[in-house]
DNA sequence: CAGTGGTCTAGACCACTAG
DNA sequence: TAGTGGTCTAGACCACTGA
């Protein structure tokens, strides 16, 4: 038993010389896969021992790195099948980052109206948050999501939450309403089938403030009807922040469902 | 090497006979154990070559238990120390459950002013939540936190928050409007040091809605300013619900911050 | 059945803390 | 220096999946 180690040696794609433990480091490797592509979202990564044989460690080592990726949702393991990377695909993950629920409980899908789709240079607060130069190019996408109606049987869907999208116009080139409008199923799905960008994770900010008159009637509320307001940045991987979010939450018969650990 | 392995003997303390993995009932031992109260807030726990003796598991059996109630937040390790209880009195677990953060970032410590402490009966609504038999009883706290005003240098604190506490009468027996504002420190502090109940989780269900009459004189607001109503239900060790909590947070200088991963 | 992840063990050595 | 948690290895066997 070979029970001296240190830095993964030269022979191999080392991206961070400076210690850390190996698990970790194997981590960085397999995040720089994901970035680059080398597994799509919903394919399955190479078993452990393949990869131990790859990065020369035990598979014990590797299991490590994979259960932090895991803990993290960049991975799913599924026992007997393999290691997957995660997607907006599954009925699980579907609307993974929307934490509006109806109040009674039963959890209907929403329907989605898009009203908007436009290019245009990014506005200071939009450069800032993404980081993109300024004057850049930037896609504005604006929507409502709408909940049926539970308090009438059989009655239309009712706007629950208005949606205000910015999205970097590099990774984002061919985003059309119409390409939204033909599309079933989440729209970060269809950022990470057609754009190849996999929202990873997001920090939002919520605020309590009073409906303005477009957003009211958007809404199908008065105007000064309290809104929940989440400013959301969403992340791929490596940090990276890929879309800024601003959504109006009409919180009546909904409510916003947080789990503090 | 012994590689035959299943359900810990009969000599110990078991509690769950089915079966789940080794490691996992070492869990629920040691869950046991703090809910018995065998290790307090702050005090270490055995070392893990202790435990492992104790029950009569490999080291890294129990390091796996252990690493799951650490990322539970139940524990804490410390390297070269040891591994302690999770406590509220920590400077970075202050105000864990409380994500109302400044918009300017700069994170000033709050002032807190209590209104009103009274037993009383449960409420249905109240008693549901809490799982108490109706009609028990249950202590009633009303408070209000205060932020410096950041418009004005040296202005006075202004309300940000009027919450509505309610806890089961028995476990709180002894709670008074003097023995709090007589303690220095966050609540669940007072909580876990003086009642023996540590708050472990919460989860919370957020709305937009307007400041009634009432609510808005002791916020200092006009009537029907729109607020973030936080309705927070609180676990402690084996998922027992013993705090329900309704707080009005006033969003104009500050912000809710969640992260979702 | 083979291949995958999941559990468990035993033992070595590293990194940190404190007496 | 002794004791703690942290990392790493090698190897065994269990549990699940799908051909």
């Amino acid at each position: 038993m070979q029970d001296s180690w240190g830095t993964i040696d030269a022979a191999m794609p080392v991206a961070t010389p400076s210690f850390s433990p190996l698990y970790q480091q194997i981590k960085g490797l397999l995040v720089q896969s994901l970035q680059a592509g080398e597994w799509q979202p919903g394919q399955a990564i190479p078993s452990e021992t393949d990869l131990a044989l790859r990065f020369r460690v035990s598979q014990g080592t590797v299991r490590k790195a994979i259960d932090e990726m895991a803990a993290d949702n960049l991975l799913v393991r599924r026992q007997g099948k393999g290691t997957f990377v995660a997607s907006h695909a599954e009925q699980s993950t579907q609307y993974r980052f929307l934490r509006l629920v109806p109040d009674s409980g039963t959890r209907a899908p929403l329907q989605r109206r898009l009203l908007d789709c436009r290019r245009q240079r990014a506005s200071a607060e939009v450069a800032r948050a993404l980081e993109l130069r300024a004057g850049e190019a930037a896609v504005q996408v604006r929507r409502l999501l709408l909940a049926p109606d539970e308090t009438a049987a059989g009655g239309q869907p009712r706007p629950v939450v208005l949606d205000d999208l910015w999205l970097p116009g590099a990774p984002f080139k061919g985003l059309t309403l119409e390409r939204m409008e033909s599309w079933r199923g989440p729209l970060y799905r269809l950022f990470e089938a057609e754009f190849a960008v996999h929202m990873v994770r997001a920090e939002e900010k919520l605020r309590a403030v009073a409906a303005g008159a477009d957003d009211a009637s958007l809404l199908g509320v008065a105007p000064g009807t309290p809104l929940l307001s989440v400013e959301r940045l969403s992340y791929t991987y490596g940090d990276k922040p890929v879309e800024l979010r601003r959504g109006l939450y009409l919180t009546t018969a909904h409510h916003y469902r947080n789990a503090l650990m």
